[in-house]
DNA sequence: TAGTGGTCTAGACCACACC
DNA sequence: GTGTGGTCTAGACCACTAT
């Protein structure tokens, strides 16, 4: 068992009010904010913290445990807890769907994405009628049954978002937006030539802790949050088109909005 | 001690490879999610578990450290654990800055919270000259030192919100804005009042978990992540007059944005 | 095979809330 | 005082990774 390296980590305040683990956690993660762990190391083992601070594993692994809680570690069964890499985000600009980022062959996120040197995909597809719920009911104005398009997107492998878009029957059925593959500029393009000319979209964005099933489908480390925006689309008619519910790996995306001052 | 009302928790599974902590917190979970047990409602003490799932009070315990993880619960000390009751949400619309909800003699924050029928408050203000940080000159277009304006708001008597704007100096000093109250319609106001026309603002919106400073400052439950925004407010002449650093509480607010399409 | 983290037992004492 | 959750001990066995 190697030992920890000297002045990285101090020793606890047995005066102190605050719990041994809370201590243990505190000097971990000063160690890691002020650069003693790098991102990606490995931090000294449960042994060796167990043989450091003189408690007991137990004691050390809710130490442990915080770190994974506030989303700085990683915990990796039979190799270490190593310092989470802050992956590089993704950032959605506020004119990401305006229509002459339409033009293109590909999907708006492959272009992106390729521009900005990952890798790109989508799987997952998936598209069907359902029957709506009362709250995309109410966001489309009253279509008791849709049209849902899911899909999952991953950049480099790692999985960051699940969207699902609900379009009214009327407008969808038996039109390319059926299609798993809708054709070039995607669906908001093929609503445009349906003759729903798009006015502008509606964004309402949440932050939350991921359900289960989230955890699983984007495969979101411990301690990351998810990002849930729900964006409605409007033809020039004032006509709610299209629902787009959308889960994103917070630690990959952030989010760019202008605003007008008038 | 009381006991569990039958048919509310099941039992476990020994043939499942799945933790038995973990087996209980599902469990718990779908009580939850199914509304067997309600928002605010206390859980089962953590004897009544050990009794009903007999096992040990350390794996119960895990099992709920799991759904406090989650965000799903909250825990009292000496009182018990509760579903976490999901407070009203504010919602920040998309024009929250356009200059007619300005004339007012309030903060837009009070007055929106009191449309709302909550009880705003604004403490902890805080106006002051500080060396700047690369990110605000930056955004800034590099000012060395700026006006910092730090205040917190709270609705109900729930804190919600910090946030700390940023101006340069050779704009904000010797004018009401570096003054604790500025007046009438905010520092966009009197931004505007010193030729300052303002053009548009950028916002930047991330999710994360809380660090321990704003645990404590926003008196966030375990589970609760925060809302990250930074906005950027340029002036007619494309110039950046102020940065405005944000932490919200993620399960006080929703955000709304409107995007153009064309 | 050795080292790591994951799960679990069976206790103990403490701090806090409520009656 | 009783019941609640918070902290901690001192073990045990298992599953996974690396060599």
């Amino acid at each position: 068992m190697a030992s920890i390296p000297p002045g990285v980590l101090g020793a606890l305040d047995p005066t102190s009010d605050r719990a041994a683990f809370r201590q243990i956690a505190d000097q971990l993660r000063e160690a890691i904010d002020k650069g003693r762990f790098k991102e990606g190391a490995k931090l000294p083992s449960e042994s060796e913290l167990v043989e450091h601070y003189g408690k007991t594993r137990m004691t050390v692994r809710n130490a442990l445990g915080i770190l994974q809680g506030e989303g700085l570690t990683v915990h990796e069964h039979g190799r270490g807890v190593f310092v989470r890499p802050r992956p590089p985000v993704k950032r959605l600009a506020s004119d990401r769907f305006a229509r002459r980022h339409r033009d293109q062959g590909k999907a708006a996120f492959v272009v992106e994405a390729e521009a900005a040197g990952s890798r790109p995909e989508v799987d997952s597809l998936e598209v069907r009628e359902e029957r709506s719920t009362p709250d995309i009911s109410a966001r489309l104005g009253s279509a008791r049954k849709v049209l849902a398009r899911r899909r999952r997107y991953l950049l480099d492998g790692k999985p960051v978002e699940t969207a699902v878009s609900y379009l009214p029957l009327d407008i969808a059925r038996n039109t390319p937006i059926a299609e798993p593959n809708p054709g070039p500029g995607g669906i908001y393009a093929r609503l445009e030539e349906l003759g729903h000319e798009l006015d502008h979209f509606e964004e309402e964005v949440r932050a939350r802790m991921p359900a289960p099933d989230e955890v699983k489908t984007l495969r979101l480390a411990s301690g990351v949050p998810v990002i849930h925006l729900v964006r409605t689309a409007y033809d020039t008619d004032g006509r709610a088109v299209e629902v787009c519910d959308t889960v994103m790996s917070a630690d990959a995306y952030v989010l760019a909005y202008q605003l007008p001052a008038s």
